[in-house]
RNA sequence: UCGUGUGUUUGAU
């Protein structure tokens, strides 16, 4: 058995899951019983190529051979199911594994931040709270995770509030501070946020690169670069490294002033200091030049951030395809969409296409804004608010009153509500 | 022994 889990592991690593199965099967044939890490090793590979439902099938199959895997093995898989996106099933896995052992605050600490990432707050609640029946007490990275899906919910005064509890035996550390101001900034609440830094500082957490990172990018968003520069230099006088996101972060910024050049002279500097820039900094300087209608040098980027090997991806073609629409060139941009879908580089989104219906009611083609409207639906992808509002304008403008009235129509009877 | 949970950056009205 051990021999066969360490092939096994092998197989499933370089992901060979193929012949992992085969072996798996021989291994059966040759009646040697399988045990839990057998099980684990498998169901990891499948969560892994986001083969669920197999996975879901050996975790029956472990349960009626009664084979007890340990709680971290129970945690690793959770971890993954949640990693494929699949909170529903870790749920069920939940379930099950709480048959088998007792779940901790790590296992509640996954599903629960998984249950924000897909908006689900309530049920996250409500496992939080059969956890503390339990007889649990959440710890400092669950208060954040807690800390955290409140502030991306919007909720940044119950966030403080919830903070507000954290006492003596769980005290609130760097993350804790960098989520709620991060929560604050996005929030536009920029002075408290730095309130929040002193409080740390007084409380003997020393700010972090992210801390840091955090505030340049509230500052940003509050159009201070000036001050965000200084924060930045700041942050280097006290013996912290910037991080490619840092300065991400400041290239982003200077793009949304205008200061796509100085955003450029960055870029330079920083390779020099030896950081290297990935696809997000390459899409934050291409919308710069989009922005500054800067075509020509935004497909000179596009070129040079290919040369070096980066990938790009569906935010780099839908900020070029809505640089083409601002210029004017709705024509080159439904090319540029064509050209990549059917080279199958990227796969359009919600985003992609509305942003290009917006650039051809701009143009008053409100026929080809509506056929693509049609497309995107027919290829599966469903429309937003965002979408319809873009569509709404553009006949409002084009004084076709009735088409936007049918519009609303639609969009109240898909469910969405005006704004 | 090792292996599991948390914070910061890019696209639309």
């Amino acid at each position: 058995t051990f021999t066969y889990n360490c092939l096994l592991n092998r197989l499933v690593r370089a992901n060979r899951l193929d012949m992992a199965n085969e072996l798996f099967q021989n291994m059966l044939e040759a009646r040697c019983s399988p045990n839990a890490s057998t099980y684990i090793v498998l169901i990891r590979g499948l969560c892994r190529v986001g083969e669920v439902q197999e996975a879901c099938k050996l975790v029956k199959q472990m349960k009626v051979l009664n084979l007890k895997p340990g709680l971290i093995d129970c945690n690793v898989v959770i971890s993954d199911l949640c990693k494929a996106g699949r909170v529903t099933e870790s749920l069920a896995l939940f379930d099950q594994i709480t048959n088998i052992c007792t779940p901790d605050v790590v296992t509640y600490s996954t599903l629960i931040h998984s249950l924000h990432k897909v908006g689900k707050l309530d049920d996250a609640l409500q496992l939080l709270v059969q956890m503390t029946d339990q007889g649990l007490k959440p710890d400092a990275v669950l208060y954040n995770i807690v800390i955290s899906g409140l502030c991306k919910a919007r909720k940044v005064s119950d966030a403080l509030m919830f903070f507000r509890t954290m006492s003596k035996s769980c005290l609130p550390d760097q993350v804790t501070y960098s989520t709620l101001i991060s929560g604050l900034c996005k929030e536009r609440k920029v002075e408290e946020a730095f309130h929040l830094l002193n409080d740390m500082i007084e409380r003997g957490q020393a700010p972090d690169v992210v801390t840091y990172t955090t505030l340049i990018h509230g500052l940003c968003i509050a159009s201070r670069m000036d001050d965000a520069q200084k924060l930045l230099e700041q942050m280097v006088i006290s013996g912290l490294v910037p991080t490619i996101i840092t300065y991400t972060t400041m290239m982003s910024g200077l793009c949304k002033e205008g200061r796509v050049d100085e955003a450029l002279e960055l870029l330079q500097e920083m390779i020099n200091r030896g950081c290297t820039p990935t696809v997000i900094t390459y899409n934050s300087l291409i919308n710069g030049l989009c922005r500054a209608n800067k075509m020509e040098k935004a497909h000179e980027l596009l070129a040079e951030m290919c040369k070096r090997g980066y990938k790009p991806d569906i935010f780099t073609f839908t900020t070029l395809i809505g640089g083409l629409c601002n210029a004017g060139k709705s024509d080159e941009a439904m090319h540029l969409l064509e050209d990549v879908v059917s080279r199958g580089e990227v796969i359009p989104d919600v985003v992609t296409y509305s942003v290009l219906m917006g650039g051809l009611c701009k143009e008053e083609r409100l026929d080809e804004a509506l056929a693509l409207f049609k497309k995107m639906v027919q290829s599966g992808c469903k429309p937003n608010v965002i979408t319809y509002n873009t569509l709404i304008t553009g006949f409002r403008k084009a004084g076709k009153l009735d088409g936007a009235l049918d519009l609303l129509t639609e969009m109240v009877e898909s469910g969405f509500h005006p704004d």
